[in-house]
DNA sequence: TCTGGGGTCCTAGGACCC
DNA sequence: TCTGGGGTCCTAGGACCC
């Protein structure tokens, strides 16, 4: 049977939700300005996580480093991410998408699929899809666009079509007129290095894309991609909306320094703190990891990465950390100048062990009610910002109002 | 101009077993 | 003693997404 699907997509995100804080303050709206959302304004080596309508009219786009958006408009409005406040913008926009269809897959913190097959006819899809769009810039004050399809993939493509506040529809029969003209960077799953790849072959748009045969796609691109990328230029993909949210395959944390360092006290330093925050986050979601990998990148952006397998899943810091600089020892020189490191655990599970403490490192112990002292301490300073964050709210009657 | 941070999946080669 | 082939697991690296 045929399927009604939904893909709706929040406008240049971060900073729709920035413009909305910043208006309810009484500032002015940073929409109508070139303006850019970046991680830390004041790092040098930040990069910009979502641009205004007048910033891309001037070239700047999303990924770009900030002191590159800067030389193209001197007068560049930059604001940080408040993200307490996207979670909240995030969850609005999600419980309005639900109450149209609750077979909702949320595909990150701005886009989400619903499954509208029971709830319209493909005749209504785009009234309906309309009054969606509508009730969000109505009761929330940011703009979103909604593609509609037969399925996930022809829905998302639909949604990138023109921005901002616009409904599209690219179902079966509008594959050919609407999808095949564009290039193949368009195509979802199309990166960098698999556009060069096919331009090279002469493959340019995804029309081209659809009518190439296997044989030669294939030795592009390999075996399984190929299939895929075939069946997506054709418009096909029968993958369904899954209202279940999958765990955790993988939990990491990574530092880029503001300067490329090269004393070891400093990579231990940056090292502890991602292996805090990693070790911290498997606690509370009561993973235990049996894999543990790290990595350096270098000044030229290569990457060396280790990874090792524990005899026993673990969410406790200190073993964390000993792997991982172990594995540093191993790959880094000790002179070459790093400009980031990360660390990450995989293989995770939430079977409790039973701990044969005879051959236990005794200083488990002690490890263990470090990383207890040091999550109520998390805990306790969450809470802080919590209750500071509301008590402001109260103050200025702001936050309470949407 | 000089490039963040957090994920997923795939591939290829080596080790090891039958 | 040498050789083949299949299956599985592990590790390193690469590509893509938001």
């Amino acid at each position: 049977m045929s399927r009604i699907i939904f893909h709706i997509d929040v406008n240049s995100a971060f900073l729709s939700w920035t413009a909305v804080k910043l208006l309810r303050e009484g500032k002015a709206d940073i929409r109508l300005v070139p303006s850019v959302v970046s991680g830390d304004p004041n790092d040098r080596r930040s990069i910009i996580t979502a641009a205004s309508i007048p910033a891309k009219k001037l070239g700047i786009k999303t990924a770009q480093p900030v002191s590159m958006a800067l030389r193209t408009c001197p007068s560049l409005v930059i604001v940080g991410g408040d993200w307490t406040w996207f979670k909240q913008c995030s969850e609005g926009f999600i419980d309005i998408c639900r109450s149209f269809s609750p077979v909702l897959q949320q595909f990150s913190i701005d886009e989400c699929f619903i499954d509208m097959t029971q709830r319209c006819t493909p005749e209504q899809a785009v009234s309906v899809a309309t009054r969606l769009k509508d009730r969000v810039r109505e009761e929330l004050g940011f703009t979103v666009n909604v593609g509609i399809g037969s399925n996930k993939l022809l829905a998302k493509m639909a949604s990138d079509f023109e921005k901002p506040d616009k409904v599209h529809t690219l179902w079966q029969s509008e594959v050919e007129q609407k999808m095949w003209p564009l290039g193949v960077r368009d195509l979802l799953w199309v990166g960098k290095k698999t556009e060069e790849r096919l331009t090279a072959y002469g493959i340019d748009t995804i029309g081209q894309l659809a009518q190439l045969e296997m044989g030669p796609l294939t030795r592009l691109v390999g075996q399984k991609f190929a299939h895929q990328l075939h069946e997506n230029a054709n418009g096909r993909d029968d993958s369904p909306v899954e209202t279940e949210r999958a765990e955790a395959k993988s939990i990491s944390a990574e530092r880029t320094f503001s300067h490329d360092y090269t004393d070891p006290k400093d990579i231990d330093r940056a090292l502890f703190n991602v292996a805090c925050i990693v070790a911290h986050r498997i606690r509370r979601h009561d993973f235990r990891a049996s894999t543990v990998s790290m990595f350096i990148k270098y000044k030229d952006f290569s990457v060396v990465q280790r990874q090792t397998s524990l005899s026993q899943p673990t969410d406790v810091t200190a073993v964390i950390l000993n792997e991982a600089r172990r594995m540093l020892r191993e790959v880094w020189d000790g002179t070459t100048p790093i400009r980031q490191v990360g660390l990450g655990v995989s293989k995770l599970t939430h079977e409790s062990v039973i701990q044969m403490s005879l051959f236990e490192d005794p200083k488990l112990d002690y490890y263990r009610a470090w990383d207890r002292q040091y999550d109520a301490q998390k805990a306790r300073a969450e809470d802080a910002r919590m209750l500071a964050y509301e008590k402001h709210g109260a103050d200025t009657g702001k936050i309470q109002e949407g």
